[in-house]
DNA sequence: ACCTGTCAAGTCTGG
DNA sequence: CCAGACTTGACAGGT
């Protein structure tokens, strides 16, 4: 099996490029002319951009092809007080020119909209605001030129005290989204509520890539089924018909991966990533798995990833490919 | 230059 | 029913 990895947003490699600059509503306000403070927004959100590219070139220079963009590119997105912005006018090429640069050197990229985009919310204007944000990603992800395997990923989200009528307003809401939207959704088990194996179930009925976190299984699975291993061969089928970025070579399939940061804080995030429960769960796959797609959630970012990359190069049954790959 | 509090969002819990 | 916790990087204002 080929284990590529990626990490998300920054760098902590690269001073000074934050893809996230932002500005607040209070400041927003504060400026008494409204074109000037939109203008402001929209050259915020293209330094933002430019800073993924600067992100991009880096990750070319070390090998690795997955990253999850910034959800947080475009400041004060969906936000109301700005319905009657559209920023994409001014940031479609710039969005271009950071898609093709990720095309041309065979990146995958993806967004994980905030945890805010329910849409198992009961409330209305919660699903409306939730709608909107899938759309805004999806644009973007559309103005970068990315094909259909570029995706979103979100949860299946709150529960409300009844898991059971919760999960079944996700899939109605789900199969009501417009194609080119439900096309670009992966749906992911989350760490309080929804466990792998009831996302896995929500996938399958809604014919959508599941992307299993195995921390997230760590901290909240059913009793029975301590070992995420005994899912994967239905989640790996939830990939089948996924093709790479313009061509008809299949999509790998993708987890992430993360590390308590505590035993007391067991779902909060550490620094850098615990080799050994990842490299349990890579053995236990790989017969069955060609390639896989590791996304790595640390607060370390792209230093987690290298110092992960050490680790692996230590271990004599593991053969490293590239600066950002391996095999098992 | 550094520190502390605040900001955005939605859900859930405790009082 | 309302306040606070949760999460996260970055702003904002103070020293």
């Amino acid at each position: 099996m080929i284990v590529r990895l990626g990490y998300v947003a920054m760098s902590m490699q690269v001073s000074n490029a934050s893809p996230s600059k932002t500005m607040t509503v209070t400041s927003f306000d504060k400026l008494n002319n409204r074109a000037a403070a939109v203008r402001k927004l929209e050259r915020i959100a293209m330094e933002n951009i430019h800073n993924t590219l600067r992100i991009l070139k880096h990750n070319r220079a070390h090998d690795i092809e997955l990253f999850r963009c910034s959800s947080k590119l475009i400041p004060l997105r969906g936000h109301e007080m700005l319905n009657d912005w559209d920023p994409m006018k001014v940031l479609t090429e710039a969005f271009a020119e950071l898609g093709s640069y990720a095309i041309q050197n065979e990146m995958r990229l993806s967004f994980h909209p905030d945890h805010f985009t329910v849409l198992s919310t009961p409330r209305a204007e919660v699903l409306s605001s939730s709608l909107r944000d899938l759309e805004s990603h999806v644009t973007m992800l559309e103005a970068m030129g990315l094909d259909e395997s570029a995706k979103c990923n979100i949860h299946i989200g709150g529960m409300y005290g009844d898991k059971k009528a919760a999960s079944q307003r996700f899939i109605d809401r789900f199969k009501a989204l417009p194609e080119r939207i439900r096309n670009r959704m992966t749906l992911e088990n989350d760490d309080k509520t929804f466990t792998a194996s009831e996302t896995l179930d929500v996938c399958e009925l809604t014919n959508t890539p599941m992307v299993l976190d195995i921390h997230h299984h760590e901290v909240n699975h059913e009793e029975d089924k301590t070992d995420c291993a005994e899912l994967w061969p239905r989640i790996l089928q939830t990939w089948t018909g996924q093709t790479e970025q313009g061509s008809d070579q299949e999509l790998p399939p993708k987890i992430h991966v993360s590390s308590p940061k505590s035993e007391k804080d067991a779902r909060s995030h550490a620094d850098y990533i615990d080799p050994g429960p990842l490299l349990t769960f890579l053995r236990s796959v790989a017969p069955e798995t060609p390639r896989l797609d590791v996304m790595i959630e640390a607060k370390k970012k792209d230093d987690a990833l290298f110092q992960l990359m050490k680790d692996v190069s230590t271990d004599a049954g593991l053969k490293v490919l590239s600066q950002a790959s391996f095999r098992v």
